[in-house]
Order: structure tokens, then sequence, then C-alpha cells
RNA sequence: CGGGGUGUAGCGCAGUCCGGUAGCGCACCUGGUUUGGGACCAGGGUGUCGUAGGUUCAAAUCCUAUCACCCCGACCA
């Protein structure tokens, strides 16, 4: 059906474009119809949570159409200048694009524009999930004491957990992860190895007592996280949960438009063997990362191996002696007083590790890394220790200490100090140093272990390649518990003898608003967000630039269309100008831009352009739908 | 918790040094003219100047205390 250029605006021009009764419904924008219709039906019945179209499918097949995606029915409250506050550019566009508001440090509410786009991703995970074969559950978020002290964490968990107390006095934590609560629950309602292998996930809230919040939602105090537990009856089992979750963990992002950097990280307190984080890499990223250029080795910082390469020093062993080096005390100054290196020098730092002193001796130009150093001793805590306690193990202020010593201390060693050859460290005595200082000659090498960060440049611990140095987000983590929880609440299953047994815990998590933080983070511009179809929280946006009433009729026809065709269709059919609709759909960047005007009006042609590029397409009516259509998929297409 | 900074209208800010009873831009409301990249005219202030004391004839401004927020650091399943 070709356009009649003479009769444009006539209505029901477009009947034959137009599904099942579009015509039929009532218009809400007739000046005579009052704004409550859309409240009444939002009382009737749940709206929260909703679901948004079939699973599955990125095109309704029938258009359930609301009135509500008007802009002057909706909510979309665009700030024109950047909000003070917001230092990092996901968090100032998130609060300039009216996707989410603070309510106060570390909490932010969620306006509907926003909440559509987190739903989006919402949707996106559960829907892997389930294809990985994980079941839903939801947890409470007020949980008992005593669930926290069975496995001993109502100790171990520190601060950083928020405790509250009812009126009788019981205590609570607001739980800020649920490998209890889910082990508890697997606990009371599994008992026999045919209900393994399970992977038990939630999507809910986290509360977290951060020291301090930051970046607008990339670190708050409460936010949603899906967190799941696979429970195996073996090794093997768990083996194949944990990689089972990795191709999920692939396919959640990559749907969800963001490159990730998969890497080795530490397994923290939770204990384990396997972990990888999943990474968005960023220059906000509060996470350091090591990746190899040449071969596929990538670590978190926390746990990043690197090969020593430092070689033992030439010329002959020099005397022990004593340097006086009177207030020379940090590696900067002793690098100035001795005129050298400061490689040269064996960086003694006495820790507290679960209370008790223990020294760690690592190279000078070196920063110790204090999650090996706590893995290495098989401590809980470790801290630097209190100025007090280090004079008391040392014998000298803090600044002159040194392996080189009567004192019984436990002492920790860098793989690299067996390689010092006539190094120069602390004579545990106050201004006083020793040079010509070698190892096995002056002291003995007790504990060896890696200790030491890595940093850019070092050697690749697979390959040797000079390894590079990137910031990353954190937006997923995977590892292996093993028995931990099990254990230590005595979960058990019988297995086929009849014989009770512990089976073996995995645990992955997801930060859902952080990774539509990280979207954002990936996918903008300097006029706003620019937002993957997979995730965009509506498909296309409609501008209308109508001046009379016949022109904003037939406009209306064109929003009909649309929603009749089950596209999300977010309509601005606001009374502005065309600069103003057009810095607003730029800012909140929808992924199609459909701008009905002059070349609609006078040529029948409605203009068709993407967020992501420049040049606007002009499609006559007839072809617009399938025009539409072709791009979503397409877009769809380019995530999955 | 240590260091630095900021609290004045919905947002961005000036006014504070030197006390005289609150202002600018945008947004918002009313009327009109406009309408293809953040329009214009006319009218409208929507504010316990973060809070509580104190000094003073008089406090956004000076003093004291306190709270909140932001940045850096320490910390972080």
């Amino acid at each position: 059906m070709g356009l009649d250029p003479h009769h444009p605006l006539r209505r029901g021009h477009f009947g034959a474009c137009i599904h099942t009764g579009s015509l039929k419904r009532p218009r809400i924008s007739s000046p005579e119809k009052p704004p409550y219709q859309f409240i009444l039906v939002k009382r009737k019945g749940p709206v929260y949570p909703v679901r948004v179209g079939n699973t599955g499918t990125h095109i309704k097949q029938s258009g359930a159409r609301t009135r509500t995606m008007r802009f002057t029915r909706y909510l979309v409250p665009t700030l024109r200048e950047d909000p003070s506050d917001a230092a990092v550019t996901s968090h100032r566009l998130m609060l300039r694009a009216g996707l989410i508001r603070k309510e106060s440090a570390g909490m932010y509410l969620y306006l509907p524009l926003g909440f559509r786009a987190l739903r989006k991703i919402i949707d996106i995970v559960r829907e892997e999930m389930e294809r990985a074969g994980a079941l839903e559950f939801l947890m409470p978020e007020l949980t008992s004491a005593d669930l926290w002290r069975e496995s001993g964490r109502w100790e171990a968990m520190g601060r950083e957990m928020i405790r509250i107390k009812d009126r009788n006095g019981q205590e609570y934590a607001l739980a800020p992860t649920h490998e209890e609560a889910f082990t508890a629950a697997v606990r009371s309602i599994v008992s026999s190895y045919r209900d393994l292998p399970l992977n038990a996930y939630q999507i809910n809230t986290k509360f977290r007592d951060e020291i301090r919040p930051r970046y607008g939602v990339m670190r708050s105090k409460e936010f949603i996280m899906k967190d799941a537990y696979s429970f195996d009856m073996d090794e093997e089992g768990l083996e194949r949960s944990y990689q089972a979750m990795r191709r999920a963990y692939r396919n959640i992002f990559s749907r969800c438009g963001i490159d990730t950097i998969p890497v080795e990280a530490d397994t923290g307190s939770m204990g384990g063997s396997d972990s990888e984080e999943f990474m968005v890499a960023s220059e906000v990223g509060e996470e350091v990362l090591l990746l190899c250029p040449d071969c596929a080795y990538k670590a978190n910082q926390e746990r990043a191996e690197y090969k020593r390469t430092e070689p033992k020093g030439g010329g002959p062993a020099e005397e022990l002696r004593v340097v006086d080096t009177p207030n020379v005390k940090t590696i900067d100054e002793l690098a100035a007083f001795f005129k050298c290196g400061a490689e040269r020098f064996l960086k003694s730092l006495i820790y507290l590790a679960d209370g008790k002193p223990v020294m760690a001796v690592v190279p000078g130009d070196r920063e110790i890394n204090e999650v090996k150093l706590k893995n290495a001793l098989g401590a809980l805590e470790v801290e630097l220790a209190p100025d007090s306690v280090v004079e008391d193990v040392t014998g000298a202020p803090v600044g002159f200490a040194g392996p080189v010593t009567k004192k019984k201390i436990r002492a920790i060693f860098d793989p690299a100090i067996s390689n010092a050859h006539n190094a120069i460290t602390g004579a545990n005595e106050r201004d006083r140093h020793f040079a010509g200082v070698n190892p096995e000659r002056d002291f003995q090498i007790t504990e060896q272990a890696d200790i030491t960060s890595a940093v850019k440049g070092d050697a690749c611990p697979r390959c040797g390649a000079a390894m590079n140095e990137r910031k990353g987000i954190e937006v997923g983590h995977i590892f292996k518990l093993g028995y931990k929880y099990t254990k230590s609440m005595n979960l058990t299953v019988l297995d086929e003898s009849g014989k009770a047994v512990h089976p073996i815990m995995g645990c992955y998590g997801i930060g859902v608003n952080r990774t539509m933080a990280a979207v954002i983070e990936q996918h903008n511009d300097e006029k706003g967000i620019v937002w993957p179809m997979t995730v965009a929280p509506f498909q296309a946006h409609l501008v209308a630039i109508a001046k009379t009433d016949e022109e904003t009729a037939a406009v209306d026809e064109i929003y009909d269309m649309l929603s009749g065709a089950g596209i999300d269709v977010l309509y601005d059919d606001r009374r502005a100008s065309a600069g103003v609709k057009f810095a607003d759909a730029d800012l909140i960047g929808m992924p199609i831009r459909v701008t009905v005007g002059k070349s609609y009006f006078k040529d029948g042609e409605i203009e068709v352009k993407l967020r992501s590029e420049s040049e606007a397409k002009r499609v006559p009516k007839d072809e617009f739908l399938g025009h539409i259509r072709g791009l979503i998929e397409k877009e769809w297409g380019r995530y999955t």
C-alpha cells in the first residue's frame, strides 16, 4: 500500500498496517480524557516485578500497549547540567538521563526508565541461569544471627555486615551474601544424592556497610545481586557446575553488550580453589588486572604471579658491616643515602597475622601483597603492626627492622630475597643499618612464599612476556567453595551406599546494578547513553515534531502502529522544541530514533536513525514497520 | 578512621573575607507568539541559607557544637 501524498493526515490512513484493534482504543491524549486511566489499571493488579515481553523473544507477539509510554504521562526528569557529585561517566549519565536518583550516600532509587533497563538485565540473567539449569529462589533479607554463628561468620564478617535487633533483642543481619541461608535451606530440603546436583539462585538485594560508597551504583551499600550456589556430590560434579556457570556468565555479559575480561582471582575469605572474576576494563575500576599480551594469562593483582628475574648480583660477597644511618628510614631516603637502587634493600615490615607478629621481607622496590601474605601465612586477618609492637619485636623504632636478628620472630621471605647479594637492611637498632648482607650466611630463609604484587612489565608466570596492567570493574565472580559451609553447617545427603556425605559447593555472583553501570561506561558518547538493543529501556524513541492537531493525530497513529506491532516505544509527545526533544533522545539513548515531522507531513517519509550512527534514513510509511523490525533484529543480533 | 573540600530554590552556582534581612542561569507555573538540534515576550519565587546554640539593635555572613555529602587514602564475600 503506497502513501497518498495528497491525504497523508487522514485518520485511519494506516489501518492496513495496524495490528489487532489498535484504532479502537481510546486516546488518552484527548484533552477531555482525564489522566487517571493508567493509575486505576496500575492499582488493580501486581505491577512489580513485571516481566517484559515473552522470554526469549525481543519483539512482542501482540501489542500489549499501554498509554503510559508517552512523555507527557511518563516521567523522564533529565538534567541539563551535570550533577556536581557525579565523578564518573556512568553515574553522571544515569543521573542526567533520569534513570536513578540518590536517596543518600550509597543508596539509590530507580526511576521507571532506569528500572526498565535494570529489568532487562535481570531478564537476561534469569534466562541464562535457567538455561544452565539453575533454580530460582527468593531468600529473606533479614537473616538471624544463629545462621551466621553456625558458620562462624557472625564474628568473621566484621563491621561490613549490618546488624540489627528486633524489639525482643533478637539479633539479625541484613544479608550481605547468602551462603549460610542457602546451605541451611538445602539442608532442610534435600536428603539424597538423587536431589543433586542442585544449583539454587536468587536475584535479590544485598546490604554491605561499605566504608566508602562511591561512583554511584558502582559501589553502594544496598545493591541487587544474582547469587547462585551449587551443590554436588564430588569434585567432578562441581567442575561441571562451575563450567556451566562459566559459560552462562559469558553469555550474560555478551548479551548485555559488555566486553568482560575473565581473570584468575583470589578466593578471599571464602576459601576454595578455582576462582574467576569477570572484569570490565575501565579507568574507574577499583581492581588492578595483569594481562599477558602473548598468552592467555590474566589475573587480578591480588593473585597475579610473576617470574622473578632479578639475577644474583656479581662480585665477591662483602663483609657484613654496620652503617650509621641517622634518621634514614624510608626506602627513598635509604636509596639517596647509599646512592643505589631500591632493589638493593631488604624491606622488612612487621605484620600482625591474627594478632601474632610476623616479619615480611621483600625487595625494597616491591610492594607487599597483603592478600598473598594472608594466604601464605594461613591467617584470617593480616594488618601492619602498630609502632609499639614493632619496637617490641625488633628492639628499634619503626624503619630499622631487618631479618638479621637474634630475636625470635616468624619471618617470611619473598622468593626474590634468595637472590639478594650484598644487600642493605635495618639493623634492628636505632639509626643503624647493615650493609653487605647475604642470605644463608647472615640470616636463614626459614619460610619462602610469593608475597609481593606483580606490576606492569613483570614477566608472565606462564610465558615470560612483559605483562600489561589495566584497571577493571568486577561485575561477576565465580568460584569453587569446597566443603566450608556444608561441613561447618553439617549439610549431608545419603550417597548410593546409604552413607551421609557432605556435598561440595560452588558460589557464583553477579552485581546487577554494577553491570548496568558497566554497560553505560562502555556505551556512551558526548551526548549521552547509547544503549545496546538488548538492555535498552525501550527499543525505539518516537519524536513528534507536529504543529497542528492534525499533525499530532498523524504522529499518534505512527505511535499506535509501532506499539501495536509489539515494539517497545517511548513517545515524546511534549509540546517542546525539536532541539529539546533531540537532546533528550540522545541523552537517554534508545537504540532507534524515529522522527515524524515535516518530511512526513510533506513527503510521507518517516525519519529513522540509530543512536549509534549519525546518518538518518528516510523511509516511506509502507516500508516503515518492516524497516524498524529489521533494525531491531540487526541490533539485537550484535549482542547474542 | 586520617587528609582535603562543599552544604544558599528542582539542577548548576554567586553572595560569606568586610553583618543591614537573599540573588543569577537553567528548570518549573500562567498567558501569548513559536517549533527540524537545548526558542521568545509578559507575569510568577516555589528558600526553616544543612541543624542547634551563642554574639549583636541586626547573622547566609562572626563564634561554638553537630549533621550530611563529595574527593584522596586506609578497607573491601
